[in-house]
DNA sequence: GAAGGGGCTTGACCTGGGACAAGTGCCGCC
DNA sequence: GGCGGCACTTGTCCCAGGTCAAGCCCCTTC
């Protein structure tokens, strides 16, 4: 087989199983029997990598397939028409990228990979038709969706009514809550998105994200490191994201 | 029959038909052929009224139902653990609540109505077991869902990146927009809610909306009085939105 | 290992919108 | 028809976070 080289996302060949995937209980087949994870196998069959850097799909671009991201860290920004950027959220391994395209059967984001990374091909019409006849993968389906829902009324909460130290202690909970339900650290992390992207996610400029990292270091909550983060006191961090006072 | 009384929300047992609804193209049968509409309207069986004021589900209670409104005006909002609250949607005629439910069975949010409403019950079990017999139901609700989660990403870009005069100028737009769809004036319009509602839904204090109200007026972009607007100048509001210099 | 550059930090200053407070308009109720 | 209360408006002051600018760290490239 020949290296992996520079060109752009490639389709691979071989086969990937959902039956056989680590992810299988974070990802769409969460709570499926052996049988039923064997039909979805049919469906799932490409996987694609995307470089570092590389966009996965782009505001406008038609909508195929949803995309599980099996390794790696992706980040889905909108851009409004006078350029202003948002990232509207950071998916790791096992979410699913591409659920605002079936509205329109457009993608209404983009959807960009912050490390070398892979992602399973969900054709949406073969899924559809799949979950026609396996109830428990409509109902998957379908909670995955609105799970995204209360997600985003909760970034809503967050842009809306909390302040910069409240946000930024909120994200950094979410992120390792999410690293460590997939066998990370609940401590340590590395951070896969610039200053500048976190800003963006939590509503600041990157300068206000570097202060408040450095004002949580100096307070003995966290250890900074560039993107190597420490968490010192999860405790601490709960007690900012649930009171507004301090 | 008896008349309306001060009780709470009351169910009304005579039969409302989707296929003789007005509101089938904005509503969950957009699109539907009429005997898939007729196969709607055994499950949506059931409306009921919630008078203003009153709480049609709330946080925590057990998911059962989607609910479309019929008439009136809903708020969606949610809280966190330290009492701040979140206004997440407004919802009007032919807009669908609960979706938030759907991930853990049991409801993320508390819908309120701002007016006298009436809602129609949609059973979600034989909603999901429906939607495996009719495909076409099943791709109409999947892109109402999808909506539902491209609406909030643009809401966060709203509250991550716009001003307080942006927030304000798309949020009328959107709400005319909305309302005309439904046959109503695109320069006209009745709030049904609070500065402070609208606030907590922009993420701005109430006094800075009823600045930001008067501003507008005084530029000769609105009629202000009390909560009956009138846009005089639309393009001005559009041009705000897209243009963060002025 | 020097040069260059992107990402990050920190400082100084400024401002949009929050906080607080006083006053007004509107409406329902006795 | 007068009273009370809630929603709204407006003024003043203040501060969290934005803006601008300088410098640093670290990695890549030649």
């Amino acid at each position: 087989m020949p290296m992996a080289s520079a060109t752009a996302t490639r389709l691979e060949p071989f086969k990937m199983a959902c039956s056989s995937c680590n992810l299988r209980e974070l990802c769409l087949p969460v709570g499926l029997s052996a049988s039923q994870i064997e039909q979805l196998d049919e469906l799932v069959a490409v996987r694609r990598n995307v470089p570092k850097g590389d966009v996965l799909f782009r505001t406008g671009d038609g909508f195929q397939a949803l995309f599980a991201v099996r390794t790696g860290f992706f980040k889905t920004c909108i851009s409004s028409e006078d350029g202003r950027e948002q990232v509207t959220g950071f998916q790791m391994s096992g979410e699913l990228l591409g659920l605002d395209g079936i509205s329109t059967e457009r993608h209404a984001c983009d959807a960009v990979a912050l490390e070398d990374s892979t992602v399973c091909v969900i054709p949406y019409q073969q899924l559809e038709g799949l979950s026609q006849r396996i109830t428990d993968l409509q109902r998957v389906f379908h909670k995955i969706m609105s799970r995204e829902i209360v997600r985003d009324h909760g970034v809503m909460l967050l842009l809306g009514s909390m302040r910069a130290e409240e946000r930024l202690a909120a994200f950094l909970l979410n992120l390792t809550q999410r690293l460590h339900a997939r066998g990370f650290s609940r401590t340590e992390l590395i951070l896969r998105m610039t200053r500048e992207e976190i800003g963006s996610y939590l509503g600041l400029k990157l300068e206000t994200v570097s202060r408040t990292f450095s004002k949580f270091q100096d307070e003995g909550l966290l250890e900074v490191r560039q993107r190597q983060i420490r968490i010192v006191d999860q405790e601490g961090l709960r007690r900012i994201v649930n009171n507004p006072s301090c």
